[in-house]
DNA sequence: GCAGTAAGAAATGTAGATTATGTGAGCCGC
DNA sequence: GCGGCTCACATAATCTACATTTCTTACTGC
C-alpha cells in the first residue's frame, strides 16, 4: 500500500535497494503516469527488458503491485494494467470524500501546532510550485509530489495510519485519472482553492473545512465528467 | 487486499492454481491464525519446506503479503511476521469504528430486498454455528468465515468496493488479534449481540445499528485490554 | 461453421551462481 | 583489561538461466 516513509527517503537519497524494488518504484510510476494503456498487458519479459532487469524482480514487482491494485493478475494468464472507467471514479470519489472528511475532521479535533506546521509550510511550497500543462511540456510531478504532501499534511493529525494509508492507496489510483485529462485539471486557481482549505482547517471549522475538501474532489470529477461526455463518451 | 471472490471460489471448490498462490493462501491462514510467532523471522528456505514449495513461488507470496502488511518486508533482510501490540490494536479498532459506521450506515440508507436477505441468511448461518472455544478443540474457522459473511452482508449495500475492502483488510488484521485471547473471544453470547445489530439494521434505525456495531468492537478490545492487564502485560 | 489438435508463445517453477548481511575471532588504541 | 574496529567466514537473500507447464492461436478435418 504505497511506499512507507523509509523507501522514500531511500529512492530520494538514491540509495541501492533490490532489483525488485527498483523495478517496483520505476513500473509503480510509470502505470500511475499513465505511461501504459489501462487494460493492457503488462509481458514479464518486455517489462524485465524495458527496466533492464531479470524476470524474477519483475515477477516480484508485479506481485507487490497486484496486492495494490495497481495491476490485475491472472493466474496463468499474466498480469494487466487495471481498467479506467467513469463508474470506478465515481466510487473512487466517494470513498475518498467519506474517509478524507473523517480523517480531516479528527485531524482538527486534536490539532496541535506541528499539524498546523506542517499545513502551512506544505502549502507553501504548493503555492510556489508551478503547474505545468501538457503543453508547456508535461512534466508536472513537482507539483504532484507536493499536492500530495499537502493533502497528507492536511490528514496527518488523524492518529490512524490505517487511515492515512487508505487515503494514500486512494490518492495513488486518483493520480491515473487525473493524467487522462491534464488539460483541465490541475486548475491555475487550485492555489486559492487550496488557500480556502487551509485556513478552514487552521481556524478549527471542522464543517467549512471538510466541505471545501470535499467540493474540490467532487468538482474535479465533474469537470471530467463534462470533458468526457463532450468528447462523445 | 484480501482474497477476491474468485480466488476464494476457486480455493473452495479444491481448483489448481499456481504455486504461488497456493503458497500465498496457506501462509495467510498460518499468519490469522497466529501459527507464527509475531515478530518471528520468515526464512525463505524453511517457508519453502514447510509447504513443499520451492523459493521462487515462497518470494513471490511474500511480495504479495507484504503489500497488505501481513508480513514486513526488508531488503536484503528477509520477511518477517508483523508484531501485535495493544497500542495498534486501539489503532485498528478506532478505525475500523470509523468505516463500519459508515459502511453501514450507507447501507441502510441504500437498503435494499436483496440487502435484507443477506444479512438474514448470514445471521441465520452464523447463529447456528457453534463456537469452539480452544478447551474443545480450538478449530474455529468455520465460525470465523461465517461471521465473516455477516458483517460483510451488513455493508454490503454501501456502494463502494474500496470501502468493502479496506473492511476487508482490518478484518483480518483484526482476526490475529483474537487468537491471542481465544478465552475471551468469540464470547458465548455473541448471537444475541449480532441479533441486535441484525434488528436495527432491518429496522433502518441508523445510529442504534452504528451503535451497537462499534460498541462490540469496542467491548471486544476492553475484554482483551483486561485481559493483558491482569497478566501483568 | 465448429470441434479437435498441434505449434508457438508466455507464464511458472527449479537449480545454482552471485551478492549482501550478520557473526565472531583477532587486533588496535585507550 | 576493555571497548571498538577490521576482516574472513557462514548464512541467507537475491538474481540469472534454463526447464517445465499452461495458455493461445491457427490450422485441419468433418
Amino acid at each position: 500500500m504505497a511506499l512507507n516513509e523509509t523507501e522514500i527517503d531511500a529512492a530520494g537519497r538514491g540509495e541501492k535497494t533490490t532489483a525488485a524494488t527498483a523495478v517496483y518504484r520505476q513500473l509503480r510510476q510509470d502505470i500511475l503516469k499513465g505511461n501504459f494503456k489501462p487494460g493492457q498487458k503488462l509481458q514479464i519479459d518486455q517489462v524485465a527488458t524495458r527496466y533492464g532487469s531479470g524476470t524474477n524482480p519483475v515477477r516480484e514487482a508485479l506481485n507487490r503491485l497486484s496486492s495494490e491494485h495497481l495491476v490485475d493478475r491472472h493466474d496463468q494468464r499474466g498480469f494487466f494494467v487495471p481498467p479506467l472507467s467513469m463508474e470506478r471514479l465515481r466510487e473512487l470519489v466517494k470513498t475518498r470524500c467519506w474517509l478524507e472528511s473523517i480523517a480531516l475532521e479528527e485531524s482538527i479535533t486534536n490539532r496541535t501546532p506541528g499539524w498546523e506546521d506542517g499545513i502551512v509550510l506544505t502549502f507553501h511550497h504548493l503555492s510556489r510550485t508551478p503547474i505545468r500543462t501538457p503543453e508547456e511540456g508535461g512534466d508536472n510531478s513537482e507539483w504532484e509530489v507536493r499536492h500530495r504532501a499537502f493533502h497528507n499534511a492536511l490528514i496527518s493529525g488523524c492518529g490512524s495510519t490505517w487511515l492515512i494509508g487508505f487515503c494514500n492507496e486512494m490518492m495513488d489510483h486518483a493520480e491515473r485519472y487525473r493524467y487522462i485529462s491534464m488539460s483541465t485539471y490541475p486548475r491555475r486557481d487550485s492555489v486559492v482553492e487550496h488557500r480556502l482549505i487551509m485556513e478552514a482547517a487552521l481556524d478549527g471549522d471542522v464543517e467549512l473545512a471538510k466541505t471545501r475538501l470535499t467540493d474540490q474532489y467532487r468538482l474535479t470529477l465533474r469537470h471530467l465528467e463534462e470533458q468526457v461526455a463532450a468528447a462523445g463518451g
